[in-house]
DNA sequence: ATTGTAAGTAAGTAGTTACTTACATATATT
DNA sequence: AATATATGTAAGTAACTACTTACTTACAAT
């Protein structure tokens, strides 16, 4: 691994845990494994660092747009339930450090002090949205939902795995037993709350 | 109002919105209309005056408490849409400069760096919930909703409110039109995932 | 063998920050 | 009037931090 790449990761790591004021470049480059002097060479500044750091993980978050895209499975109540488990298994991953939750804390937290920084949360978040409304309009079409704002939908669907994400993050685990389990129990209720009742088609 | 008052006003604000790391004594002080010296004389401390914010805005956050008491209205539906709009109200108030966001930024950032923080948060978190938990508790044993679990109903009712409020504060309004129409759908989604079928009672 | 490149070591600079000390002033209490 | 208390002004200290400069080492290409 190139010292320019073992940077930017380690930067990520230091700028999400510590915030951007707080990490310091010295910890970046022990955490990293190079000398201080280093980063300085490769990008001239903590600053530019950051700018960078952003534009690679942005590209990196593009293409979880695929994370959003529903294998329909013809029951809407198991599509959710499937997507759910999908985003929530991707929010913990723990193999890739948990690239997306170290991003999206950073981004909350940054984004309140760099509109370059808001700019970005503000645009992955209108992909994720945007693609589940798409799936809730056709639905919609489809006559299977209630008479529904689907972007509305989308933003409260979305606000649950952000949410307890964010959550887990500070408190660990202490309200929420089994992830898959939690996760059911929301879909389950999100679906009966916009699927067009049962107890219609057969009456 | 008391130089101390002022101190702690001023260092909330300070605090949350540049993080503990990022916010500087001097800047807290000149928000207070204070000399930077009288922060040390009162607080000793940076440290130690974020203990005392901390103390004083819990006492503050546990008469919150009645927030979530729901004032019942025999229509469940109508009972969170109530308490959603009275939530959203509070968390967005700008009389008292959004107090309640203001902690809630802070809790969460803070509170991955700091035990006592996520404490805090945890502490908070749990009140919000058991009040909750008891309404679906009793709201079920009137065998008036589907067959869900209390204390998951709750967190995943909670979690809009936070997600939101959190957004707002870093996206403003660009996902969201007029809060309480959004609160609106949001409920009544909700309602319709917990409910029982209204057709099954017709039927 | 020579040169170029990527990286390290070491020392230093200038600015900032938490915190201190010493002294002055205003206000309230006795 | 005298004293105590709360606050301000001003100057300074020690530590830290972003960033620089100068020199060295390792290695690959020519």
């Amino acid at each position: 691994m190139k010292a320019e790449d073992k940077i930017l990761d380690a930067a990520l790591k230091v700028f999400a845990s510590e915030g951007f004021t707080g990490a310091t470049t010295r910890r970046i480059a022990e955490e990293a494994n190079v000398a201080e002097v280093t980063i300085f060479r490769k990008f001239q500044s903590k600053e530019n660092l950051l700018k960078e750091v952003l534009i690679k993980n942005r590209a990196e978050i593009s293409e979880l747009d695929i994370l959003f895209r529903i294998e329909s499975d013809t029951d809407i109540a198991t599509d959710l339930c499937n997507l759910g488990k999908k985003i929530a298994k991707d929010l913990r991953d723990k193999k890739k450090e948990s690239k997306h939750r170290m991003l999206m804390f950073m981004l909350f937290e940054e984004g309140r002090r760099r509109p370059e920084v808001a700019e970005i949360l503000t645009s992955v978040f209108q992909m994720y949205i945007s693609r589940l409304s798409e799936y809730f309009e056709v639905q919609l079409q489809n006559g299977k939902l209630r008479n529904i704002n689907p972007r509305s939908t989308a933003l409260a669907f979305i606000s649950y795995f952000v949410h307890t994400s964010l959550l887990r993050g500070v408190v660990d685990d202490c309200f929420m037993g089994d992830i898959n389990e939690e996760v059911e129990r929301f879909t389950d209720i999100f679906a009966h709350g916009i699927l067009k009742t049962a107890d219609t088609k057969v009456g």
